[in-house]
DNA sequence: TCTGGGGTCCTAGGACCC
DNA sequence: TCTGGGGTCCTAGGACCC
């Protein structure tokens, strides 16, 4: 049996666990730049505000329901995060984080009363860190995150937490919920079943996985036969190393310069090689792309992508940006709005097992390199994120994204712990 | 005025190998 | 008249996740 525990609109419940006046009333958080509402509370739900609405287009709506509005604070869910996921790994010796809000406990061999088990799971969190969870409990991922989606409404007297092998008559469950509601399927493929005549979950789960497999593919192949009780998708215990990564934000103002597009993307690659010395990863290339923005017609449109490869894999900042800055001077085009521009690394490999180039440098010379980077590092890591960082990096700040409302960072900071007034 | 920022996997087709 | 059988790697695009 596998159980997943889902924190109950995250975001939200990290702001209200140090600030309880945002209890009960309408919350949003914001994405990044202030741009559209990410994260909502109960109460905002209920007035029909929509994820991922733009946080402009409702000002109305906010003045008449007093709706509190927060930027993201990245820092304090991660923290967060990282208090949950502690708490979570004293109740299984096997357990899967798939995201920051989100694990799945491996509750087999477990011969207690499963529900009970997941209740008591459910309170130590809340106490522990003060953030609700849900607790689907299940024989396969895709149903326990199928019963988990329940547990937050709350069917047939369960709240919480359901334990699927409970219900008398799963079937008529499955005809009440929506086919784009379950996990690997979302509106693309629901309206293409839909049209084939499978209209919700207990159809699907009916259907032919060959048939499935020919005209889909093997993806939901797996989530029929999952739907059936045969796992198909197994628990990850060690996450894999990542494949690429991407750092890119949408700008404060738009820039119309090269230089404040040099400062951006410089801060950029620089946050890339910092990503991947953490992870022990190395780039063997890397993109660069530039672009207005996609919803304003007035102006002309503009977007470019360049892909630099190198001649042996790197984690070091100053080559990072000095390939990043060649590649922007490349696809800059002067009189344009620019919206956006970000550094994706899309080819990773583990670093120490590097192919060297034919015709590299010295040896030495790499290895001096790696110890300045250790050295940037552990500076940045006791003294704070930007204590040392290369001069592009502060060309400008005119790219800078806007955070109007961000919370205090409660638990990552000195600067910011929260006070307390006995009465 | 204003619209996020990350990721993964699968498949088909092209180019190549013996 | 008639033209094999087995692979790999890479890329782009599409689908999905939080």
């Amino acid at each position: 049996m596998i159980a997943l525990v889902d924190c109950n609109n995250f975001y939200v419940s990290c702001e209200r666990a140090f600030n309880p006046k945002l209890e009960g009333k309408p919350v949003g958080i914001l994405s990044n730049n202030d741009g559209c509402i990410i994260a909502r509370s109960e109460e905002i739900k209920k007035l029909g505000v929509a994820m991922g609405t733009p946080y402009f287009k409702i000002p109305d709506l906010i003045k008449q329901h007093n709706i509190q509005i927060l930027s993201s604070n990245y820092a304090l869910y991660a923290d967060m995060s990282r208090r949950v996921m502690q708490v979570l790994s004293r109740f299984t010796p096997t357990m899967e984080i798939y995201s920051i809000d989100e694990s799945f406990l491996d509750l087999s061999g477990f011969a207690q009363d499963l529900t009970a088990y997941g209740s008591t799971i459910a309170k130590t969190i809340k106490q522990g860190t003060g953030i609700p969870v849900s607790i689907g409990i299940a024989p396969t991922k895709t149903l326990a995150k199928l019963a988990n989606k329940l547990a937050k409404k709350g069917i047939a007297g369960h709240r919480q937490v359901l334990d699927w092998n409970t219900l008398t008559d799963t079937n008529a469950v499955l005809q009440h919920f929506p086919v784009k509601d379950v996990w690997g399927i979302s509106s693309g493929w629901g309206s293409r079943l839909a049209k084939l005549g499978i209209a919700n979950t207990y159809d699907l789960k009916q259907t032919d996985p060959k048939w499935i497999r020919q005209h889909f593919g093997v993806v939901l192949e797996r989530i029929v036969r999952e739907l059936n009780g045969t796992p198909c998708i197994p628990m990850e215990m060690i996450a894999p190393a990542r494949k690429q990564t991407l750092t890119s934000r949408s700008f404060g103002e738009r820039l119309t310069q090269l230089l404040d597009l040099r400062a951006a993307v410089s801060v950029f690659a620089s946050r890339s090689a910092e990503k991947l010395r953490t992870q022990n990863l190395c780039a063997l290339s890397i993109c660069v792309f530039i672009h207005t923005s996609p919803f304003d017609s007035s102006k002309p449109a503009y977007s470019n992508a360049v892909t630099i490869r190198f001649d042996q894999p790197s984690q070091d900042t100053g080559w990072l940006i000095h390939c990043a800055l060649s590649g922007l001077a490349r696809i800059f085009k002067p009189g344009y709005h620019y919206q956006r521009a970000g550094v994706l690394l899309p080819d990773l490999v583990p670093s120490g097992t590097q192919q060297l180039s034919l015709f590299s440098d010295e040896p030495e010379m790499d290895a001096k390199h790696g110890q300045l980077m250790s050295m940037i590092d552990n500076i940045n890591r006791i003294h704070g994120r930007h204590t040392i960082r290369y001069a592009s990096e502060n060309l400008s700040a005119k790219w800078r994204m806007r955070q109007n409302m961000k919370s205090p960072a409660y638990t990552t900071s000195w600067a910011a712990l929260p006070a307390v007034n006995v009465i």
